[in-house]
RNA sequence: GGGUAGGUGGCGGAGUAGCUAACGCACCAGACUGUAAAUCUGGCGGCCACUGGCCUUCGGGGGUGCAAGUCCCUCCCUACCCA
């Protein structure tokens, strides 16, 4: 630890992406020069199968932490994830099973791996909160909740949003910042890592681990990728991208990102220095980049990360193809088609480009669909089904007959 | 336990008896473009060889009416107020 390279880096994991840190910056950057090894950990709530790129971001934080020699907590929400955060009634609480966690928790971590190291001197270890909290009682419930002011936590936004439209409010939900809280304590740790949408339950772990074990922890939020506006990428469903989605598509998703949120997604997402970045968009300013090509350096970035560098440039390479040039995508899936001859409307819902007959008519209508590279506008033609026949709908989705 | 207000498409949210369930978000297609962004245009339950027709749908079930998301009965669910 006597590298002199060692402060530029402790700067580094305090600012790249860093949304606040608690009580407050120095004091955190102080212990972290004093070459103390310290605790963190980021929880996951296994509630999908899959982790995102907004995980992603805090899993790459937990990695600049790791190199750094500290030790690295990946915590599996299975009891937090079983009570579950029912942000909106309409939406049923998904029950999971012991088995679906097991399952999720295992794919979360092989997709962690491809981050965090898991093996070596200074593995990552995985936790599971249902240790601990399945085992505490109604006594230890009620001794944690007195801790806690119902104005405390009733002031949270989302809350305070629901009392004025009149949406319920259920009591568990109340609970569950304690339950996260509980985590802090049980793993006795020195920082907490998460987005800062995160902020008030990590401090509510605060709260109570200072409370009980008269120890100070460390928050660190890391900003969340939006733009300036506020406007989040991957609120919705179809924003969300997977960290083991395709190559191509998490590359063109990437490229559908506002050009607004990527100097926060290399932040974020990447491995690069703030150095690097900020080279980059220098670069922009002078004109010498054009920040097309720097949102597709990004959507390298990303991909080589989850995937390779061999995929991720093919995924570039394939995109140019695909919306550059308007070529045909080198893979397309193929499907057999019994007839020799077939109504086009039938064609589209066979081949699955269309859900329906009317989604397929309203689709030709359009002039969204391509046969063999023409544009067709008769949705009564019947079609002659040749080997090899290409069948296009809207600019990014083909289909080939087998 | 008593009262009041509600339950509408993937979501938010109008509509309180009559032709087409408004509008917004999300989504899909087209135009434009460095881009799958932004913007603009159109669409957004299903079926039918169809440029019109048929069917389905407003928490569940039943009823009244020529006609019901809308009225009545009943059941289920939720919020708020009172106890």
């Amino acid at each position: 630890m006597k590298n002199k390279n060692i402060h530029p880096k402790i700067k580094e994991v305090l600012i790249k992406g860093v949304g606040n840190i608690y009580p407050n910056r120095e004091l955190l950057e102080r212990k972290l020069i004093s070459g103390q090894k310290i605790r963190l950990y980021c929880g996951y709530d296994p509630s999908t199968p899959s982790l995102h790129l907004g995980h992603m971001a805090t899993l790459l934080k937990l990695s600049q932490f790791q190199e750094l020699g500290h030790e690295v907590i990946m915590l599996i929400g299975d009891f937090t994830g079983m009570i579950g955060d029912p942000t909106d009634k309409l939406n049923v609480r998904k029950k999971l099973t012991r088995k679906e966690v097991l399952s999720n928790a295992k794919n979360y971590k092989k997709l962690a791996s491809n981050i965090l190291n898991f093996t070596g001197a200074n593995p990552v270890k995985v936790f599971y909160n249902s240790r601990w909290n399945d085992k505490l009682s109604f006594l230890n419930l009620i001794e944690m909740a007195s801790n806690f002011t119902v104005q405390q936590i009733i002031i949270r936004d989302m809350f305070q949003e629901r009392i004025k439209r009149k949406k319920p409010i259920y009591l568990h939900e109340f609970l569950y910042p304690l339950a996260q809280a509980y985590d802090s304590v049980a793993m006795d740790v020195n920082l907490e890592i998460g987005g800062e949408d995160q902020t008030f339950n990590m401090l509510c772990g605060r709260d109570l681990l200072r409370t009980l074990k008269n120890k100070e922890k460390f928050v660190l939020t890391l900003k969340l990728l939006t733009d300036p506006i506020g406007k989040k990428m991957g609120k919705t469903e179809g924003n969300i991208i997977p960290m083991d989605a395709k190559p191509e598509e998490m590359f063109g998703k990437i490229m559908s990102w506002p050009d607004s949120i990527v100097g926060i997604g290399f932040e974020l997402l990447t491995k690069l220095s703030m150095e690097d970045i900020k080279e980059i968009f220098k670069m922009i300013e002078k004109k010498k980049i054009n920040l097309r090509d720097a949102k597709a350096r990004l959507a390298k970035e990303i991909v080589a990360i989850c995937h390779n560098k061999k995929l991720a440039i093919r995924a570039g390479n394939e995109f140019d193809l695909i919306f550059r040039e308007k070529k045909l995508p080198t893979k397309i899936p193929e499907i057999k088609i019994d007839k020799k001859n077939i109504g086009i409307l039938e064609l589209l819902v066979k081949v699955k480009l269309a859900s329906s007959k009317s989604d397929a008519k309203r689709l030709v209508l359009q002039k969204g669909v391509k046969i063999g590279g023409e544009i067709q506008t008769d949705w009564k033609k019947n079609i002659e089904i040749k080997r090899e026949m290409v069948i296009q709908v809207g600019k990014r989705k083909f289909a080939k007959i087998a």
